[in-house]
RNA sequence: GGGCAGGUAGCGAAGCGGUCAAACGCAUCAGACUGUAAAUCUGACGGCCAAGGCCUUCGGAGGUUCGAAUCCUUCCCUGCCCA
């Protein structure tokens, strides 16, 4: 029923950060074999943002590792700490979501986790339904469980509390409800990125509490955005998500600095490990053009989510836009109303969103960023065109095909 | 509970009665050069109007003043030290 340990071993292994404590990850493969019972892996999820994006797909690509391997995937749903809110530092109080806004957007979560994840062996379940009912003394009893000094341990602490940034206290209980929810599940491993680790073995720490067997961490690379500096995240807006048109996750590929090449070959596609060798071969070559390994990335990734045909036309059309700067294909329409009573170029970047403002639409048009049907507009006051259609280009990338209604 | 220091644009940080829509840095956006890379250079970077200007901002609310980010009162928030 189960691969052999070795073979099981060698590919969790694969890309990842540590294994804690990775002695005790061969025992329970061994064990599970031995009862054929499949481990419970479990992945926390944040459902107050439930786009994905390359860097969800890290864990998940790991995640859906042990499901081949036969084991049991279970992703949590973390509505309840959602309400608390994260406890990342810079964090301004999130509104806290309604109970259906959770529920669809764990729904959602799971739809596009599953483009990642097979759906025979997964589980979804929501940490409401358990943090949910503790009273106040079961709350107390669990933070009773650990100290102060432990928790000043994790970085993001310790780095606040020198640099006399505040810490609610509320902060303290987010890594102790996390850890209930290995409890609730009794997982075997959990899976996390290297920022997650103080989380995941605080999970340890309290399942041994409750007088459980700890769980053993895995914890994965994070992986940059596209803006090659901060980890990938919505709030940085350096994503390339799943769920993205093959268009943008090949344009967004492209946009990507060198040095990340190697690492998203790594972390978010499948080439196998020999081909990643010679990728970095390749890297190291002064002959060969960063660019053309770029290309490739783009067209693998666009396979991944879309498919091959994606892919290739992706990458033609992305050709057509930029080397032979061609208009695409495929352009989003305003329909441009009379009602609005706007007269002028500005008052219709404002409106259809191609400027925040209409000041931002004049320093577009000063600066030489809007053309008209490949024409570049000179005029900051220039009118609409009274074509019946036409195209507006922003900067480099945003077209809007203009109708008149 | 007491003392001290703070809260300024996306972030960091100057300003401490008029010349402040607010220096500077970062981030961002546009342009040039490229490979939608990096580096570099140029410009912009609260809102509205063509410009000149007008309007809304400096934690919140009041007040003093011809005039306040700057002074006063009060409230809220944060950090440090003491209890």
């Amino acid at each position: 029923m189960f691969p052999p340990v070795k073979e099981q071993m060698d590919l969790i292994k694969r890309g990842v950060s540590e294994i804690i404590p990775e002695d005790n990850l061969v025992r329970k493969i061994e064990r599970s074999i031995k009862t054929k019972k499949p481990l419970r892996v479990k992945l926390g999820c944040d459902p107050s943002r439930p786009d994905l994006h390359l860097g969800h797909s890290v864990v998940l690509r790991k995640l859906r590792q042990f499901q081949d391997l036969g084991h049991q995937a279970i992703l949590i749903i973390g509505d309840f700490t959602g309400m608390i809110g994260d406890p990342s530092g810079k964090s301004k109080t999130r509104p806290s979501l309604t109970l259906e806004e959770t529920r669809r957007n764990g729904q959602s979560y799971f739809e596009q986790a599953t483009k990642i994840l097979s759906t025979t062996n997964v589980r979804m379940e929501y940490n409401s339904e358990w943090l949910g009912k503790m009273s106040f003394a079961d709350v107390i009893l669990l933070a009773s469980k650990y100290t102060v000094a432990r928790m000043l341990e994790r970085d993001d602490f310790t780095g606040r509390h020198k640099a006399g940034e505040p810490i609610s206290v509320h902060e303290f209980l987010y890594p102790l409800a996390q850890a209930m929810d290995s409890v609730a599940i009794e997982a075997d491993i959990e899976l996390g990125g290297t920022d997650q680790k103080f989380n995941l073995l605080v999970g340890r720490d309290i399942q041994r509490e409750y007088g459980q067997e700890p769980q053993v961490i895995l914890t994965l690379p994070l992986l940059l955005g596209i803006d090659g500096v901060e980890k990938m995240s919505k709030s940085f807006e350096n994503c390339i998500g799943i769920g993205d048109p093959p268009q943008e996750i090949y344009g967004k590929t492209l946009s990507i600095p060198d040095t990340l090449i190697c690492s998203y070959f790594e972390l978010a596609s499948d080439v196998s490990n020999e081909e990643l060798t010679r990728i970095k071969r390749q890297l190291g070559d002064p002959k060969v053009n960063p660019r053309d390994l770029k290309r490739r990335l783009a067209r693998t990734l666009v396979r991944l989510y879309h498919s091959e045909e994606a892919a290739k036309s992706a990458e033609e059309e992305f050709d057509r836009i930029f080397v032979e700067k061609e208009i695409p294909d495929q352009i989003e329409a305003y329909r441009l109303s009379p009602a609005n009573g706007d007269t002028t170029l500005v008052a219709l970047l404002a409106r259809a969103r191609l400027a925040s403002s209409k000041g931002e639409a004049r320093r577009l048009i000063e600066q030489g960023g809007v053309s008209v049907d490949g024409k570049r507009v000179e005029d900051v006051n220039a009118p609409i065109p009274p074509r019946s259609e036409f195209v507006l280009k922003v900067g480099k990338r945003r077209f809007l095909k203009v109708v008149r209604s």
